[in-house]
DNA sequence: GCCGTTTTCGGCCCGACTGTTTTCAGTCG
């Protein structure tokens, strides 16, 4: 069992033990042991019981141990036993928490979501004690946005599941398969995990699934040249294509365009189709239609087919475009690594500087800075900045929470000695769009805001932020120098790419942010350029991508004293 | 479950907001 599948098991325990009402000191001993297991560069499973008792407290060594011979432990086993798994399902209702779904399940004998819906259309759940008619209502709204986003998947999770899988094919002497889909399109959220074979290996790939108890075959999605199982255990689709030698390239272009690609090609009197069916593969077909190649991520007809594209597609971001990232936490706040470990990563990036912006001091959930220590964190980034001398810089900033009001949480004499201000949402987040949009504007036009963070709040797949008046939020930030953040983290994404398309065509200045809470997490710089670049980002406006010295000149812009 | 104590139990932790209530439990970030 790996470290991975130790913490997903302690997890699993956590929720169940949640759902008990164990003593939440308890479930925050499981919590931490998650968080040393993360932090350990060992593996578990390797370790002699004498080690894991070395390294552990006594009550937690016993559980590695049962979970590394076992896959288990006794007091898990025991709740698994105990907790129907639609009950586990109502935990993802937001909302309501353990507390509330144990009251339904007890006194109400409520046992699944469909259940659970039923009894709220009933009117029964508001008669509950501890209930109302608008807990009622949120439950339902809360369900309804469970069913738009039931069996999608993040983009980390879709490669995490997709590593697993080529894995298990590997030694099973399964190859020719390739990812596809989403996958290549690099889509918000993925519908499943595509993969593209060649024709001749349907029945192996029939085979493989039909012995893997956990994944189930839809009939009725699949056919010749595509296989569709469901995992029931893990809520995700596969759907394995096939196709022949001849079409597969042919395939594979139709797998990775999405419908806006083909609808404006024929609107702008391109023959893409024809072309397509002549052509046989994508490697000539842009070539022989007079038009440079479009990549799979930009197939989605956003902005493709204009007269501008041709300019356009050679200034779009790349990776490499890149020289460092600005929302970042360490463990001065919420995060698992140092300033310097985390400065390391930048440095072996060869990026030339590394933002902090922790947490701010209303944000006391997550360790969030008072002005004192604010103070001990500056000290400690002059005396790295003193040793790395001219070729790296660490950067003073701070996420400041974004009040109801939409003020920020420390004075002005305080927010005007940080190199950056992040603004960002982190409660209050029941608004209207009227009042939600007046205050980040607040916020934005705060004379020290550099940056305005994951503006709408939404987590993908879980909640859906508050709503924006788009429009009004960009221009106030073009016109107060504020650059707008693109939350490259696969569960926020935020400023979404297709408003963040409107942002760039309003000449707005994007910073792409990891919001990482490790260093590892700064790799999710990938999967916000590939937003960037479908929101059709040119490198000069994207702040990471300007050189130090601009770095700083555009915060200068923000009455700071950073030189 | 862990920890530290003039140790074998009591404290550990976090405040704002919401929707229930009619003084507070539950949820959230």
């Amino acid at each position: 069992m790996s470290n991975a599948e130790i913490t997903e098991r302690l997890e699993e325990a956590i929720e169940l033990m949640e759902l008990l009402d164990v003593n939440s000191f308890k479930i925050n001993a499981y919590r931490k042991l998650i968080q040393s297991i993360e932090a350990d560069s060992r593996q578990i499973q390797s370790l002699s019981s004498e080690e894991i008792s070395a390294s552990f407290s006594k009550g937690m060594s016993l559980v590695l141990q049962s979970l590394v011979e076992q896959g288990t432990f006794a007091e898990l086993s025991e709740m698994e036993k105990e907790i129907p798994f639609g009950v586990r399902t109502m935990l993802r209702i937001n909302g309501i928490g353990p507390k509330k779904i144990r009251t339904l399940w007890k006194d109400a004998g409520i046992e699944s979501l469909p259940k659970l819906k039923e009894a709220c259309i009933a009117s029964q759940v508001s008669q509950l004690k501890g209930f109302g008619e608008k807990i009622q209502q949120g439950i339902l709204d809360g369900i309804a946005f469970l069913e738009t986003v039931h069996g999608r998947l993040l983009m980390h999770k879709a490669d995490k599941l997709a590593d697993k899988l080529e894995s298990d094919w590997e030694k099973s002497g399964i190859s020719g398969g390739i990812r596809t889909g989403d996958f290549a399109m690099h889509s918000e959220t993925f519908s499943g995990l595509d993969f593209l074979f060649p024709l001749e290996k349907r029945n192996q790939m029939k085979d493989w699934f039909g012995e893997n108890p956990s994944f189930k075959l839809i009939e009725e999605n699949s056919g010749p040249f595509h296989l569709r199982f469901w995992n029931e255990t893990e809520e995700f689709n596969v759907c394995l294509h096939f196709a022949g030698k001849e079409d597969f390239e042919k395939t594979r272009f139709m797998l990775e365009t999405e419908k806006g690609h083909w609808v404006k090609a024929s609107q702008a009197g391109i023959p893409l189709y024809s072309e397509w069916k002549k052509t046989g593969n994508n490697a000539d077909l842009y070539s022989n239609l007079g038009w440079p190649a479009v990549p799979a991520e930009l197939r989605n007809g956003t902005f493709e087919w204009s007269p501008e594209f041709p300019e356009k597609v050679k200034n779009l971001i790349n990776y490499k475009d890149l020289k460092g990232c600005l929302h970042n936490h360490s463990t001065w706040s919420d995060g698992k690594n140092s300033i310097r470990q985390m400065a390391d990563w930048c440095i072996n990036q060869g990026w030339d500087y590394f933002g902090i912006a922790d947490h701010s001091q209303t944000a006391r959930y997550a360790n969030g800075l008072n002005e004192d220590r604010v103070f001990s964190q500056w000290a400690e980034i002059d005396a790295l900045n003193t040793e790395f001398g001219q070729n790296f810089r660490i950067l003073k900033g701070i996420e400041s929470d974004i009040l109801g009001d939409g003020s920020l949480d420390y004075t002005d004499d305080i927010l005007s000695q940080f190199d950056y201000v992040v603004a960002s949402v982190h409660s209050i987040m029941k608004m209207d769009i009227r009042t939600a949009t007046s205050r980040i504007i607040k916020a934005v036009e705060n004379p020290f805001t550099s940056i305005l963070g994951h503006c709408s709040g939404r987590i993908l797949l879980k909640r859906s932020g508050y709503p924006l008046d788009y429009e009004k939020v960009i221009d106030a930030c073009t016109a107060n120098h504020v650059a707008i953040e693109l939350n490259a983290h696969p569960s926020r994404l935020d400023m979404d790419w297709q408003n963040l398309a409107r942002a760039i065509d309003k000449g707005a200045i994007i910073a792409i942010n990891p919001d990482a809470h490790e260093d590892a997490g700064m790799a999710y710089m990938q999967h916000g350029v590939w937003m960037a670049r479908k929101a059709g980002a040119p490198k000069e406006l994207v702040l990471n991508a300007f050189n130090r010295q601009g770095l700083i000149q555009f915060l200068q812009l923000k009455n700071k004293s950073i030189a």
